[in-house]
DNA sequence: CTCATTGCAAAATCTTTGCACGTAA
DNA sequence: TTACGTGCAAAGATTTTGCAATGAG
């Protein structure tokens, strides 16, 4: 039988290459962010939330759910997938995060933090992710909305190719691909 | 598991807005590339492949599996999700095909196209999407690519807003949102 | 005849949900 | 006290696969 969806490691392998977090990510404001968000819909604070959400807040960006939940069950083990879904649709809610689906079925959520536009350069053989960011091209994006009749919300654009690490070890073995 | 018929028709809601297929897409180039990638692999003709194959030309672009099945039946009841599915992946491997993966859970299809770079505008009411080409962000994106060391295989870019058609009925209503 | 292909149902995978119990406020 | 939150397991939703039967070459 062939590979099934995730019988392949390699696959939640991201190495994050450009995994800074834009100088200071302003993590107080996003507390802050939630913490009124949960008090206008009444909702309640709990150990779990809290764990998970900072849990998110230190991890690398692009994390998938899986990766998350093992880091959040090497402090509380006792911890169900359930819990983690729900609090990052919340996150996702009150825009705190944003959900990213790339083309592998896994959503993965970062950090919202409006003020870089970045997008993503993934690398086709080892799956890192690189963002980006050109502020000539969110010109262009907001021209093209425009002439289109359209009021843009968000955007998603990702570059898919082979990273440096990879074409130089390609180069190395013998050049196939 | 089981039988999963949608439960939710807004998402297979989409509305070509412009699926017109960029002048006479050369869909003899398409055939002889996929029996050539046929005969190479001793892979087989049958009535289903080619009514998929078929039905798959004809159909409007990013065509779901859903709907590409139903179109499909109205000519031969008998033909499974599997083969469809089977076929698409097909398609794709040889390049006559894009699979395209926008945030809704459904893999939609696309006439690979090379001519054609175009984009995607999407609209996050009535989920109709509207194709671009703006050749200046092409060649941003080389210039990115090269910045960063990748070699450039594909991209994606997708937009998210508000089509003029529900920006109107927005307006008319009282402008909610 | 041989082996790719098909249709069906079951499996796999990721995500959401129902429910009884726990717990913040 | 009173809803909301949690964990678990089961259900959903989409895609893939095993298998026996079919059919192309």
């Amino acid at each position: 039988m062939g590979e099934r969806r995730a019988p392949d490691p390699e696959r939640r392998l991201v190495n994050e290459s450009s995994d800074h977090r834009h100088d200071a990510p302003n993590l107080e404001h996003f507390r802050e962010r939630l913490q009124e968000h949960m008090a206008k819909k009444g909702l309640r604070s709990t150990d779990q939330r809290r764990l998970i959400v900072e849990t998110f807040f230190a991890a690398p960006n692009h994390v998938s759910i899986e990766e998350l939940l093992a880091q959040v069950r090497e402090q509380d083990p006792k911890v169900g997938y359930a819990t983690v879904y729900r609090t990052l649709k919340l996150l996702a809610e009150c825009g705190v995060a944003f959900e990213r689906k790339f083309g592998d079925g896994l959503t993965r959520y970062e950090l919202a933090d409006d003020e870089a536009h970045h997008d993503h350069l993934i690398c086709v053989q080892c799956s890192s992710i690189t963002e980006f960011e050109e502020p000539r091209i969110e010109t262009l994006q907001e021209e093209i909305a425009h002439r289109y009749g359209f009021e843009l919300r968000s955007h998603k654009h990702e570059m898919y190719g082979v990273c440096p690490d990879c074409l130089k070890a390609a180069a190395a073995t013998g050049k196939r691909n």
